[in-house]
DNA sequence: CATGTTTGCTTCGCCGATCTAAGTATCATG
DNA sequence: CATGATACTTAGATCGGCGAAGCAAACATG
């Protein structure tokens, strides 16, 4: 098995990886992924718009409408009018929600931090480029920033 | 910024990659990534049946008979019944399939064939050793093999 | 060989995520 | 105040996905 191969089945786990997370999920907290996804982007600062959502996730603000319907109806947000702008709504993250992130398996990052913490410094380094040459490869072009992970996503904080 | 910090970034942009491209194929080729896949698993044989389809990709039958509705509708495949196994239906790439294949865009793997290619010695290992450490940091428990991709896949191929 | 079980696929009815288009309410401004 | 932009929701569609039920072919075995 050459190089290659070794790295595309590497590659193809990491990837694999997101993918039985999203299963994971699912079982442990009740809702979707892409629900879960919402919450958590919610729970960063305790609320949000609609809108905020919509950008951050890269959907549709209708999508938005429809799965924040979902997590209102199982009262793990709430909908409140923005005072300054009664245009906005104003999404509430209640105390079942925040549960429900902190009860949810380990996620994908926190794995990664927790292990990647305890690397040898030469190793982290190694990876560090590693993944950053992986990313410039796969890149078509250049891309800004926040992506629309699955679940869980690989957020950029490591608060694990 | 921490090495942490990057490696989650690059991670995301290496996940992001995989989203990015299944955009591209459903442009490109006028049916959707998932529709695609199934058109790629089948054109490597030239033909196969729908219980391999299901399995390769991890999905229900019910759902690649609904696949394969779709690809046949459009020309891509036919439906013919084996000879061997009358209960078996062998699904055919058409003249059509094949050259959708072909005029899709660079597939991810391609991409990563091509630069990996070109990469020095030194580098090519240090990308290996890197890209199963990080399987192995993400991977809950041992996971086997052949996964569900998005796009195109990452498959155990270079025939770049 | 007849009957019962397993296997391979399709049909059906359902759900979730996503979109676009069209509506409603609110704001901002000339 | 009238007009236009903005923030959301509603409506209606498509797609991917599932499980259950059904059917036909193959197999197994008394």
């Amino acid at each position: 098995m050459d190089r290659i191969d070794t790295s595309l089945i590497a590659l193809r786990r990491i990837l694999r990886a997101t993918d039985l997370f999203d299963r994971e999920i699912k079982q442990a907290t009740g809702i979707t992924p892409v629900q879960f996804r919402v919450l958590q982007v919610i729970a960063e600062k305790g609320l949000a718009t609609a809108k905020e959502i919509s950008i951050r996730m890269r959907v549709s603000q209708a999508t938005v409408t429809s799965l924040i319907d979902k997590l209102v109806r199982v009262g793990m947000v709430t909908r409140e009018k923005s005072a300054s702008d009664r245009r906005q709504i104003n999404i509430h993250i209640t105390d079942i929600g925040q549960q429900t992130i902190k009860d949810a398996p380990d996620p994908l990052q926190q794995r990664f931090v927790r292990k990647f913490d305890a690397l040898e410094d030469w190793e982290q380094a190694m990876l560090v480029a590693s993944l950053e040459r992986v990313a410039a490869m796969l890149d078509a072009d250049e891309i800004d920033a926040s992506p629309v992970l699955h679940a869980g996503d690989i957020k950029h904080t490591h608060d694990a």
